[in-house]
RNA sequence: GGAGUGAUGGCCGAGUGGACGAAGGCGACUGACUUGAAAUCAGUUGUAGGUGUACGCCUACCGGGGGUUCGAAUCCCUCUCACUCCGCCA
């Protein structure tokens, strides 16, 4: 959410921002003509409220019954002026929110103009491609080969777009994120078990509601949500909190399953696991002060790329332009590790300050050192990894020519001596 | 699932229709005293919104929502959450 004040003092700020991101920016149009009835509104009821309160507190010392009663009239319609105006201000508010909520982050000045994802700017390449002397198979030919990745099974107990992993696929992935985890944790990140259903609140808070209520999954009768990301309940911990500036910066890891239902993807992506309703991943949060933020997410892609790293993965990083940004998003990096066998570069991370956008929505904020007015905090995330991708990564980055596996010298303490998958 | 109790400021806790934005205590901050500290004394100590150049003034907020009333922390309805007891189940 932004700040009302900067849509009323710098529409044009505003109107560029949602421009650069390829939108419509009608909506400031809108905001600030709703915001003028929202005022005038309040003027006439805070002016009323303070005539009744006068008034009562008059009455309420007053001897002579029938002057007493004259009063007591008067007020009763005073008290139906303000009911109405009171109705006519929810109603005016209920707009601005609904309106207010759909418009997203502004972009950092930093941030590259571009209309679309093919505008990112690919700022780092690490590691060179592995050269093949056979041609490399992608994932869904060598996961059910080594009978370590089953879609039938997917498919018959779910539906489309589902997969079983079995033996060392599974226990692999699982590797995976414990690896991970405690690679975050001695990065410095404390890690934390949540619920991986959320009310709607929650995904209001994280930018997820009301915008993008058709990619998730509701339940109706108890009112829960699947969390789409472990951003979710990450930046739920806090909100409505005021913390103390000596907390921060407060710096979290979550595994949590993801769920989603790519209603924008459709079609997209169908073959392997790259894309399903269903993923695991390894997320990184932060909520740090404004005046930090810049500098730990440096650090929080630094992290994200030491798991790729880690695992002998060649990957590259993108600067993504206004046109590709998340809608909470003010900068992000996307990490992309090259997948071989399927021959394109796959997003495994995308690393983002989100300035206070969401704090504003999920109202945590933080009271600086020595007092002074408590102030908006900054909230960052990133993943660290996504499990399908990157786990198709190392399949078929390590895959051999028989079609056996090479289990990545990291991940061994977790795979229980297994060094090859065959 | 059944029965009961409760939710008040950073924390504890009083308050059952008007003088309550809310006693008292703790904590924190400022000042005085002190070589310094402790102790003591005095003062300050919520959030949000509106309005004015400004000391300020006004409005709202006592778990959420609704109602009664000229007036609600206080009365009524409802929801949520917590705790206690019983039942059921992993």
């Amino acid at each position: 959410m932004l700040d009302i004040n900067v849509i009323r003092e710098t529409p044009a700020i505003v109107r560029k921002a949602l421009t650069d991101r390829q939108m419509d920016a009608m909506p400031v149009e809108q905001i600030a003509q709703l915001d003028v009835q929202r005022r005038t509104c309040i003027q006439e009821a805070e002016r009323l409220k303070a005539e009744r309160n006068t008034v009562s507190k008059e009455i309420g010392k007053m001897k002579d019954p029938a002057q007493r009663q004259s009063k007591i009239e008067a007020m009763r319609l005073v008290g139906e002026q303000i009911a109405n105006l009171d109705e006519q201000l929810r109603q005016i508010e209920e707009q601005l929110t609904a309106i207010a909520a759909t418009i997203p982050n502004l972009p950092d000045a930093r941030a590259p103009y571009g209309k679309d994802d093919s505008e990112n700017q690919v700022i780092k390449v690490v590691g060179e491609p592995r050269v093949f002397d056979f041609e490399p198979k992608p994932h869904w030919d060598l996961g059910p080969a080594l009978g370590i990745i089953n879609f039938e099974q997917g498919v018959k107990i779910t539906g489309s777009r589902f997969y079983v992993l079995s033996g060392a696929g599974a226990r692999l992935q699982r590797a995976l994120i414990a690896w991970m985890l405690d690679l975050h944790i001695r990065q410095g990140y404390t890690e934390k078990y949540t619920p991986f259903m959320v009310k709607a609140e929650t995904l209001f808070a994280s930018g997820q509601l009301p915008k993008f209520r058709e990619n998730l999954y509701h339940d109706a009768e108890e009112d829960y949500w699947n969390v789409p990301t472990a951003e979710v309940p990450l930046t739920g911990l806090h909100i409505g909190d005021i913390l103390d500036e000596a907390q921060l910066p407060l710096t979290y890891t979550a595994y949590t399953p993801c769920f989603r239902r790519e209603k924008m993807s459709a079609g997209r992506d169908v073959r392997g696991i790259k894309r399903g309703h269903q993923f695991d991943k390894v997320e990184m949060y932060i909520f740090c002060k404004p005046e930090e933020s810049d500098t730990l997410l440096e650090k929080m892609r630094a992290d994200a790329e030491q798991t790729c790293a880690g695992l002998g993965l060649p990957y590259r990083v993108k600067q993504l332009c206004t046109g590709d940004l998340g809608f909470c998003a003010r900068f992000t990096y996307d990490l992309e590790v090259w997948s071989p066998g399927c021959g394109e570069w796959l997003e495994v991370s995308s690393v983002s300050n989100v300035g206070d956008f969401q704090a504003r929505r999920a109202n945590i904020r933080y009271r600086p050192e020595g007092g002074g007015k408590v102030r908006f905090l900054h909230t960052l995330n990133g993943s660290g990894l996504g499990m399908p991708r990157t786990l198709i990564a190392v399949l078929e980055n390590y895959q051999q020519a028989d079609g056996s596996i090479v289990v990545p010298e990291a991940l061994r303490p977790w795979m229980g001596g297994v060094d090859v998958i065959r």
